[in-house]
DNA sequence: TATATAGTGTTTTTT
DNA sequence: ACACTATATA
């Protein structure tokens, strides 16, 4: 393609950042901004019309699946060639030029990538040796405090330098361990694979000279979402030829918590200041109603760089702001509304994307899909690499690849069971430790270790040697025929089948799923390895795997839905304390906190290309107890003209004066200004305002299907009963059942006051007797023992005389 | 050694 | 509400 060609579809902005292809370039890529198609474009100007090999380029993407979705286009615009361009994500890209000098920085090149699991292992292993009571020291904090550490690119040495407070002073201790330990088992995590590569550079210029030769021309997206270490990786390696374009929108940058660096995006002019920068703010994805909503809301931020979002394709739909009782109530309404418009043939499942803060909100929502029969898919929570079946399968291939793998040998010794018990494990560890060999090593020399039975160590070399074997046949066998041995050889898909549970059938189908993705990736990779297997096993996301075909809603949490588009969206649970979350609104930097906060309403906001739908709960449970919610703050910050707050709805019905004109642009005066506080007691929902009929029905029958009722076996009867009211709980104290009238008087035998007799501790007198369901929990006070409890079920306490 | 249960703490977001 | 840990018992 010519220069015409590859520019003529783009607007003037977008010609600008294709064409200044030499030099520092940064563009401020609105949402839908189409900056997506000016990196494709730009690549094809810089191969079509520039003359660059396509060896020279390197393209960082956020995603996997971003990067995926960009080699397409990459590869539908010039075709031949684009197989050579590096297009993917910070982590892929370093560990592709660490296997390839691993052995010169100590690892070997089948190092293993540990995630947050193998990590806390780790660091647990680590604080139970050292006998830190978890209690004082948190394995999470001290991994928390490690990573961001990394991502500052601060040594263990370093961080002793710096940090000289008690505390700290023991973190920087369990830091240099933890590195070392990681070493020791050929392993690297996360934030290591950055650093790492960072180090290498700047320990060996010769190879840091390599690769500032081959990548000639850099490009990184969502550079907002840059740390510190990914932004010294790239600086290094564009600061002789200075071909750097990053395109990143401030606006967006949502991942401070991982070490995301917003001064990044804000002072790359002073880092370079030669830099063109181009900003882009005409969008293509979305109503003026929506953008409006979107910039009103942002510009409560301050120290951003301003841009106003705009677009020629009109006002389109209202943002719509719906308020529920309760979260079982507002998933129903979603789940409902999403399933009867599928119904009349208006959308398709996957037009919808269902978004909240928070993990834990998924559930309702699923269960309401479910109920409804709404096909969904739940990006993110579990992710499905880091199920128990599938971790215990990796383990099985990392030990076969990484035989210095600690964590991967220790997990499944013992899975399935083979009566290698907890002492045993520690036996072996600490012979290992003791002469400085692998766990496995040391298991493989089971017979040698003193204090191990032999009937043990016979159990100890069923598992080396078959993982030698495997090992043996590692080379001629398929990673999907290795998964297959290992899952018939150990009894594992035995032992699952027997199992015959719900429960047991789901991990059996994500094995089988496990396997498919080993066949896939055998047919798809150019030269396929277990190591390579893995490694794209350990960087794949959750969202990296959805399918644009599939006809199904997707839930997800806010950030994960960075970078992707819908026609419809949810904007779920928006309500202070969820969105804002609690922890942003205490914190001690409660404004920046709550800044990012908007920012990730922002891209929520900017997900929706027609429709966007907010929606609250009054009443929300949280942490097994109910809370009074209000209105999320962002509500209150769209403009009051591109808000639909519903017929009938509260506000014009209790507070006349409000109306439906007249007030200013702000939100805050039409909408409910205290929470919604129920009346303890009687729990009718009569609460100070009044609802739309469809807030009342969805409350109630949801409630009624959820809540109370089922949950507890039927316990509460009246429906005039607050479904929220906590009917009272099997295993309170309080008598059993309003009809037995004494404390387990019948089938016990025995009262409390009674004296009882029991076979070992003798007489003693009975305290309190807990109904725990099937069985009693009986708390029985023994002169020469002290007070025991004990099930009544099982002690055969027999009353006294 | 393996299992069942009681007690405890915990949650934001993720490559 | 849930998951994890410590403890008790066969």
């Amino acid at each position: 393609m010519d220069r015409e060609q590859i520019i003529s579809k783009l607007n003037k902005e977008q010609q600008e950042a294709v064409l200044a292809s030499e030099g520092p370039v940064l563009i401020l890529a609105g949402a839908g901004s189409g900056k997506t198609r000016v990196l494709v474009h730009r690549i094809a100007y810089l191969i079509d019309v520039c003359g660059v090999a396509p060896y020279n380029i390197l393209a960082i993407t956020f995603t996997n699946k971003a990067a995926e979705e960009m080699r397409q286009r990459v590869d539908d615009m010039i075709g031949f060639g684009a197989g050579e361009i590096w297009v993917m994500t910070f982590h892929a890209c370093c560990v592709r030029i660490l296997r390839r000098h691993a052995e010169e920085i100590g690892f070997t090149r089948y190092f293993s990538i540990y995630d947050r699991d193998d990590q806390e292992s780790v660091m647990k292993d680590i604080l139970k040796r050292r006998k830190i009571d978890p209690k004082v020291i948190s394995h999470k904090a001290v991994l928390n405090a490690i990573s961001s550490a990394k991502d500052e690119l601060i040594t263990p040495e370093k961080y002793a330098r710096l940090n000289k407070e008690w505390g700290q002073v023991k973190i920087a201790d369990l830091y240099a361990e933890y590195q070392d330990k990681l070493k020791e088992n050929n392993a690297m995590d996360f934030d290591d694979l950055i650093s790492r590569t960072v180090a290498l550079f700047e320990e060996r210029p010769d190879i840091l000279e390599l690769y500032r030769r081959k990548f000639q021309y850099i490009s990184v997206d969502e550079y907002q979402d840059t740390n510190t270490a990914q932004f010294r990786l790239v600086k290094l390696l564009a600061d002789e030829h200075r071909n750097l374009c990053v395109v990143g929108d401030d606006d967006q940058s949502i991942y401070k918590f991982r070490g995301a660096n917003i001064r990044n995006i804000l002072n790359f002019e002073e880092y370079f200041p030669d830099a063109k920068v181009v900003k882009l703010e005409r969008n293509y994805r979305s109503t003026q109603n929506i953008l409006n909503a979107a910039n009103e809301v942002i510009r409560h931020n301050r120290g951003r760089k301003s841009k106003r979002l705009w677009t020629d394709v009109g006002d389109g739909e209202k943002i719509r702001f719906k308020r529920y009782e309760t979260g079982y109530a507002e998933a129903e309404a979603v789940a409902r509304e999403i399933a009867q418009a599928v119904g009349r043939r208006e959308r398709h499942y996957k037009d919808y994307a269902v978004l909240y803060r928070t993990n834990a909100q998924s559930r309702l929502f699923e269960e309401k899909c479910l109920l409804l029969n709404v096909p969904y898919k739940l990006v993110g929570g579990v992710n499905f690499y880091s199920r128990r079946e599938i971790k215990d399968v990796l383990a099985y291939l990392k030990t076969i690849d990484n035989a210095v793998d600690d964590v991967a040998s220790t997990r499944i010794i013992n899975v399935p069971k083979r009566g290698i018990g907890a002492t045993t494990i520690t036996k072996i560890a600490t012979y290992a430790a003791d002469g400085g060999i692998s766990f496995f090593d040391a298991a493989a020399a089971a017979k040698d270790i003193p204090g191990l039975s032999s009937a043990t160590a016979k159990k100890v070399a069923v598992f080396t040697d078959f993982i030698a074997g495997l090992r043996r046949k590692s080379g001629e066998l398929k990673v999907s025929d290795l998964i297959g041995e290992i899952l018939n050889e150990t009894g594992y898909l035995e032992a699952l089948q027997a199992e015959g549970t719900e429960e047991a059938e789901d991990r059996l189908d994500n094995l089988d799923e496990l396997r498919n993705k080993a066949v896939q990736y055998e047919e798809n990779a150019d030269s396929p390895s277990l190591s390579g297997f893995l490694e794209e096993v350990a960087l794949i996301a959750d969202i990296d795997t959805v399918d644009d075909n599939d006809d199904r809603v997707l839930l997800m949490t806010l950030h994960a839905a960075k970078g992707l588009e819908f026609p419809v969206v949810y904007m779920t649970g928006m309500e202070e304390g969820i969105f804002p979350s609690a922890m942003s609104i205490n914190s001690s930097d409660s404004d920046e906190e709550v800044e990012e906060e908007r920012r990730l309403c922002y891209v929520g906001i900017t997900r929706a290309r027609e429709q966007l739908t907010m929606t609250m709960a009054y009443e929300r449970m949280m942490r097994g107890e109910m809370h009074p919610m209000m209105p999320s703050r962002f509500i209150h910050e769209m403009p009051r003209e591109v808000v639909d707050l519903g017929k009938g709805s509260q506000a014009s019905r209790t507070k006349p004066d409000l109306g439906n004109a007249g007030f200013g642009r702000s939100m805050r005066e039409a909408i409910t200004a205290k929470p919604y506080a129920p009346k303890p007691g009687n729990g009718a929902f009569t609460g100070a305002y009044g609802r739309s009929d469809e807030d009342m029905n969805s409350g109630y029958s949801s409630a009624y299907s959820r809540s109370g009722a089922d949950r507890n076996g039927g316990a509460y009867s009246s429906p005039y009963k607050s479904p929220y009211s906590k009917p009272a709980q099997n295993k309170s104290s309080a008598p059993a059942s309003a009809s037995s009238g004494r404390i387990g008087s019948g089938e016990l035998g025995y009262e409390v006051g009674d004296k009882v007799r029991h076979v070992k501790f003798g007489v003693g007198t009975v305290r309190e007797i807990r109904n725990m369901g099937r069985d009693h929990q009986v708390t029985v006070d023994f002169p020469s023992w002290g007070v025991k409890k004990l099930l009544a079920g099982f002690a055969k306490l027999v009353r006294e005389e």
